[in-house]
DNA sequence: GTTCAGGTCCGAT
DNA sequence: ATCGGACCTGAA
């Protein structure tokens, strides 16, 4: 089936190039991603943003993780309140927070850390190749990321191939506190996000910054405000005492706006 | 050859 | 508690 949405309250590409998924990739006219085992293109044509590759009984499931029955306008209205958000909005619009597979949102932002986006791409590809299952009717070949279960017992000479360095071995404390029920998914998405955070912190290798965006892109908790050194450098420009009052409980949602708006403002500056 | 990239760990104060 | 240096890898 084929899910429709007009380009004015969607934009593919603001949301697939502002820093919070991975697997999206831009063609000459749509973006192809692969999510939960299927692999789903995206095409924006007059005004109208089309989802392919989603199956009848999946719609519920897509439109969650597009979020498409949230207002955006909403936040952007609440967010305006504030000058430089407003002028973040504006140049923004059209981001969604995805609700992306916790697991895979996990292992991808303990990949990201300082780390440059190729390279996080590759190896998260890598990852996929060697122990995710090939996708069935998808038009190359492409693979699923592979489940927790899959990687189960996995060992740092095994991750060789995907030449992550050093972060190997976060890896692999992840994939074992997950098999064993330290860290449940479940639970987290129960907790506040303040027990949400310090539960994904005792995985070595995840501190605030990627437990944030975890919690952010897979848990939807829309209160998590990732501090990567974009933002960070807004925060001292902008707000050096802090959000102002009108991104209490959206802190995520400013925090988006904020990061696509100063960072294609820089690469303006840099042309 | 050097630097740098969506952070976090670890050991020294 | 806070702070600085080290860290895999590979592209610029």
């Amino acid at each position: 089936m084929k899910i429709c949405v007009s380009a004015e309250q969607f934009s593919p590409r603001r949301t697939f190039l502002c820093g919070q998924c991975f697997r999206w990739t831009e063609t000459s006219d749509s973006f192809t991603g692969i999510a939960y085992g299927r692999q789903i293109s995206v095409t924006e044509q007059n005004g109208i943003v089309t989802i392919d590759g989603v199956p009848d009984n999946e719609e519920r499931l897509w439109r969650q993780y597009f979020d498409f029955d949230t207002d955006y306008s909403e936040y952007i209205l609440r967010l305006s309140a504030d000058p430089t958000l407003e002028l973040a909005c504006r140049a923004s619009s059209g981001i969604h927070i995805l609700r992306q597979e916790p697991f895979e949102t996990l292992l991808s932002f303990i990949i990201s850390q300082n780390n440059n986006i190729p390279r996080i791409s590759g190896i998260v590809g890598r990852l996929c190749e060697t122990f995710g299952d090939a996708i069935e009717d998808s038009a190359q070949s492409c693979f699923s990321f592979p489940s927790a279960r899959r990687l189960d017992g996995i060992e740092e000479g095994d991750l060789a191939p995907l030449r992550a360095g050093f972060r190997v071995r976060y890896i692999v404390d992840a994939v074992r506190r997950i098999n064993s029920g330290e860290v449940d998914f479940s639970e987290i998405d129960a907790l506040s996000l303040d027990k949400a955070r310090e539960r994904l912190k005792t995985i070595v290798g995840v501190g605030d910054k990627v437990a944030d965006c975890v919690l952010l892109f897979a848990f939807h908790k829309l209160d998590a405000f990732p501090k990567d050194v974009w933002v960070k450098r807004i925060m001292a420009q902008y707000y050096p005492d802090g959000l102002p009052e009108c991104t209490l409980g959206i802190e995520g949602v400013a925090q988006q706006y904020l990061f696509d708006y100063i960072r294609n403002k820089t690469a303006f500056l840099n042309n």
